[in-house]
DNA sequence: AGAATTTGCCAAAACGTTTTAGTGGGCTAT
DNA sequence: ATAGCCCACTAAAACGTTTTGGCAAATTCT
């Protein structure tokens, strides 16, 4: 044996021995089988060596080793969430909300998230890894495109998934939603019914299907009003977040037709609000936003004035993680899962056509 | 047997067989042993050999089960980062910039980052869990406390970790940190030197050390400068963003004395512009706040009129992620990182203080 | 040429679980 | 009494790697 042997970058460093299921079989005078049945609850162990079996394992502090339990049953109890490595994603702050939740929904079901970022030139190669090296039971996906790659290709390994959002085929997975189609077809047409006729819409980035979807539900509300496409102007921005609440508000504003202005951002509606205070001058504007409840973003001041939208991002990650351990677990169909919105109307407006049903063929 | 052997809950749902090792030793007629030895970089392998066995490997697309090699390395290559299930961590925006940072670095150095939240009641729990199933490497503490129990645990367990700040026993373990000492004394005698003798300080919850050693600096320039504790007006928020900032600034601006407001928090800076609008009047105020590079708000509108210090938390979240690794593959102490701060002056301050190093019993 | 070393490979053990396929003893039904 | 059944337990295989401790052939040294 030559003295070079190490492979070119391992150097252990391991810990202390742990306590093992074979030590609990030694001290009990018991099979390794038995502790291991007693341990995960089987019904051929009697109840007093179960209580014994539990008793010792408290008492010398045993741990199942999960790498051995994940070698052996093949599923790691983990789930993989892959951020896109670029500005667009990262820098999203609803992102933190989803996280609390998610993670909320992976403590209650025994499930860890496993983040990583994406390598930006192959966006597919970490959930190639993750699906052949047995490190995930599933898969979170976030922020979809149409025709979204990532969904192709989880569609194709059959593993898990859960997206949040929906795109074309949203039939063939589970996935967790708002309906960004329906709320703002609502929203609009509330705006419509209360006279104003020239909406400025603040939107997302239309390459991911919520903003998309949010564009052609105004869209087609100002259609079946019988109004001119170009009666809704229409600003995007590509980031929820910055200048940007600023410089468009102010770009809407530029067009004094302009009544009612629709944010796709809660946050750049609020960053609108010095634009308003700068140029709106006398003019009376309608101003609404549909967006997450931001737990970091206090509405406190603009309640009386605005009219918000509202859902849980929250409660959307804990039931994307719900929907995907049961998948993990039970296997079967993805299910979806609408997450309800809630209308908080500024003052004085008539909100009688929100009770009017979405138009038969106007659904998302 | 009977009939209702299975655990409770248990429901396997395993997927194809993957290509293995055994395999590759079949398809070429090699030993088990040879083969992994080959893919690990061993020297004791033949160069034909080897390239035959990664040409194999490459066209069966064998990939490695992680968890045998886990199991029998006891190396995960997976790192911890628990997340503290409350409204006040779970809040900040910031923490999508760490994120970003620690990603990167995971991903430069192969590792994956397992994400968490704790049990409100236990926080101490998760720690321990991971440290006794072999499910990580190492840990990432966020956001430290005076005394943390966290860094307590971690330390008497003797297992890699690295924090993002420091606390009292930063001599012990590996950080990454910026000057919030330093900084905050210079922005005030920054200030001081400019004529301000009536400070506002908006601060973040000195539950944190971050926010702590903010004010210690901050106050002890007052101090060195003669005067009064209460020349210096302390305004704490427990949120780094939301209504907080207009009402902390409006709060600050009701004191007539006051010329000058430092900010912990770039957020409440610019959402205190809005007050600053309001109240301000013809009140010339100079304004300045430390933060970090937050990449979802642009500070476009703002440069030319604040004061800011701002770092990268992206670097930073690389720096804690390439220390932490580097503990885990060659132990060692810890090291502490500094990560540099960046001043952008507002035009027409004098900045000739700022050149004067700190007293030398001012070193946070 | 013979001894010593190097080179290239391998069998078997180990990591810590779960799962398979039992076993033997006591009870019940006939 | 005997066949059948249930109860409580177990030995051994398996999961897919890495590591230990070799060994025979080829090469180098004297």
């Amino acid at each position: 044996m030559n003295k070079d042997m190490r492979p070119p970058g391992a150097t252990p460093a391991g810990t202390g021995r742990n306590v093992t299921i074979k030590d609990l079989a030694a001290e009990l005078g018991l099979s390794i089988t038995t502790i291991s049945r007693a341990l995960n609850g089987y019904s051929d162990v009697g109840e007093k060596t179960r209580k014994r079996v539990a008793e010792a394992a408290r008492q010398l502090g045993y741990r199942p080793n999960r790498n051995a339990q994940r070698l052996v049953t093949r599923r790691t109890h983990n789930v993989a969430w892959v951020q896109a490595d670029n500005d667009r994603k990262f820098v999203d702050p609803h992102f933190v909300e989803v996280m609390a939740g998610v993670l909320r929904g992976a403590r209650a079901g025994n499930y860890d998230v496993v983040l990583t970022s994406d390598t930006p030139e192959h966006e597919l190669a970490v959930y190639d890894r993750y699906v052949n090296d047995n490190s995930v039971d599933g898969f979170i996906i976030d922020l979809p495109r149409e025709a979204d790659p990532r969904i192709s290709y989880l569609l194709d390994a059959g593993r898990p998934f859960v997206v949040h959002g929906r795109e074309a085929r949203s039939g063939a997975y589970g996935w967790v939603d708002i309906d960004n189609y329906g709320n703002f077809y609502n929203l609009t047409r509330l705006m419509l019914a209360n006279g104003h006729r020239h909406i400025a819409f603040v939107n997302g980035d239309e390459h991911f299907t919520y903003a998309l979807y949010r564009r052609r539900g105004a869209a087609d509300a100002m259609r079946d009003a019988g109004l001119a496409a170009a009666n809704l102007k229409l600003l995007n921005s590509l980031h929820p977040m910055g200048e940007a609440g600023f410089q468009l508000t102010s770009l809407a504003l530029a067009d004094p037709k302009v009544t009612a202005i629709l944010y796709s951002s809660t946050i750049m509606a609020v960053e609108g609000h010095a634009a308003l205070l700068q140029h709106a001058g006398d003019r009376k504007l309608a101003v609404a936003s549909m967006d997450d409840e931001l737990h970091y973003l206090d509405l406190g001041p603009f309640t009386g004035q605005f009219t918000f939208i509202r859902s849980s991002l929250r409660d959307a990650g804990a039931a994307l993680m719900a929907e995907l351990i049961r998948q993990c677990e039970h296997g079967g169909p993805g299910n979806g899962h609408l997450v309800p919105s809630h209308f908080h109307l500024a003052p004085g407006l008539d909100a009688a056509v929100l009770a009017e049903p979405l138009p038969a063929n106007r659904r998302g």
